[in-house]
DNA sequence: ACCTGAACACCGTTCAAGT
DNA sequence: ACCTGAACACCGTTCAAGT
């Protein structure tokens, strides 16, 4: 025995920057940006918050560690299911609906996949993994598209996504503040219809603006940027 | 006189609320959104942080204001081009380079627009005002819009501006840190390409993605989604 | 009425020191 | 090698006090 490691390993099971991440990643789910601290992290983790700068190279760093985290999951691998990778279109709608899967299940985390800088300036939010990219313009140059074909289609994709997703996810993201006041305690005040006496348009809209359509919209709108896309397939 | 008010007005124009957002919005412009802090602002304006407290709310409340200050340029007034009013194609042509110009004037502030949640839920950003969004439903139901055609229009050109937008900005927002290292100090590396040996089409289609199409893009987009739009008109 | 001083409870980050 | 204590330079926000 060389080393006087403690032989018990159960209790705490030592740092790492996955478990850093992992658990960054839990706290800013629950409990939303604003809550993750590095000292809160730190005291999370059973451990002072400088520990945690062997693994990550302050918060920045640590935020970028999140955001690459849920994206590596977009990326073509063999346990990729087969019915993405039967043509381009199969593929575009596989990877539209995963990065709305991420968006989905990590709603607080989708605005900063949409905003942060990415590594280098042509690559843009949503994909703003080197490898996801090189998934995306290789699938689409194998089958037929031109360069600039699959640079434009790379360019609508991308926008394609943040416009439909940032919403999606910014209303289902909700309060971030967990003991927040859902009414203000006007007991017959049906949801926000008071002040709406000036903005009678808005007023008689009411039903259909708060109708959830999402589900309908994402699928419709990504089934006609295929079809544009399609279009200029050979551009 | 009743009051002992200075009577030379020039030194310290006193604080008001409209002085502060106005003071904050050229720091986030000039110098980033985390700049900004209550007690910097507070020095810029010749007063302690503490005194900010009797105009705004807390720094959540300066950034909803600051939001707010820019989204009022929106509305339809007697001073609106006539160019806009004629025809709900010309007021939603518009509308959205209105919008384009906030971005582009703003782009550290476009991400706040673009993310931060709006006062009801069915008001989407970038148009999180009540005036602006009584504005589009009005033009468009009094232009023979049945009332959920003009509601589907209303969340298509909302996810249409943020998904366009947003990336132009983040493009613009460049780097927020004013003394940033532009490069590593390897001198013979252009630019970014040298991890790309792994990423082969990537290294292909640099030149292509490297291209700035967004003026092109945007418009042709916005031109096809009117086109949408009216197909839906008598929805 | 408007601004301030002092205080509270936090931050991110550094660095020499401990084991 | 890995973690910590102490320190530095900040934060947002409150509240009683000053003028």
């Amino acid at each position: 025995m060389k080393d006087t490691a403690p032989t018990d390993l159960g209790s705490r099971p030592r740092l790492s920057r996955e478990r850093i991440v992992l658990e960054a990643l839990r706290v800013v789910d629950d409990e939303g940006l604003q809550a993750l601290s590095m000292r809160r992290l730190g005291s999370l983790l059973g451990v002072e918050a400088m520990s945690l700068y062997r693994y990550v190279n302050g918060r920045e760093d640590l935020l970028e560690a999140i955001v690459e985290h849920l994206t590596d999951g977009l990326r073509l691998t063999p346990q990729t299911p087969v019915s993405a990778v039967d043509g381009w279109q199969a593929y575009l709608q596989w990877l539209a609906h995963e990065v709305r899967r991420v968006a989905h299940a990590h709603p607080q985390v989708f605005p900063l996949i949409a905003t942060r800088h990415p590594a280098a300036p042509w690559l843009r939010p949503p994909l703003r993994s080197l490898d996801v990219v090189e998934d995306f313009l290789a699938v689409l140059t194998r089958q037929g598209f031109g360069d600039e074909a699959a640079a434009a289609a790379y360019r609508a994709f991308s926008s394609f996504l943040i416009g439909h997703l940032l919403l999606e996810a910014s209303q289902l993201g909700g309060s971030t503040v967990p003991g927040e006041p859902l009414d203000e305690g006007d007991p017959n005040a049906s949801s926000s219809d008071l002040e709406l006496a000036d903005y009678p348009t808005i007023r008689r809209l009411e039903p259909e603006l708060s109708q959830d359509r999402s589900d309908e919209e994402f699928e419709s709108a990504l089934e006609e940027l295929l079809d544009r896309i399609a279009r200029t397939q050979r551009g």
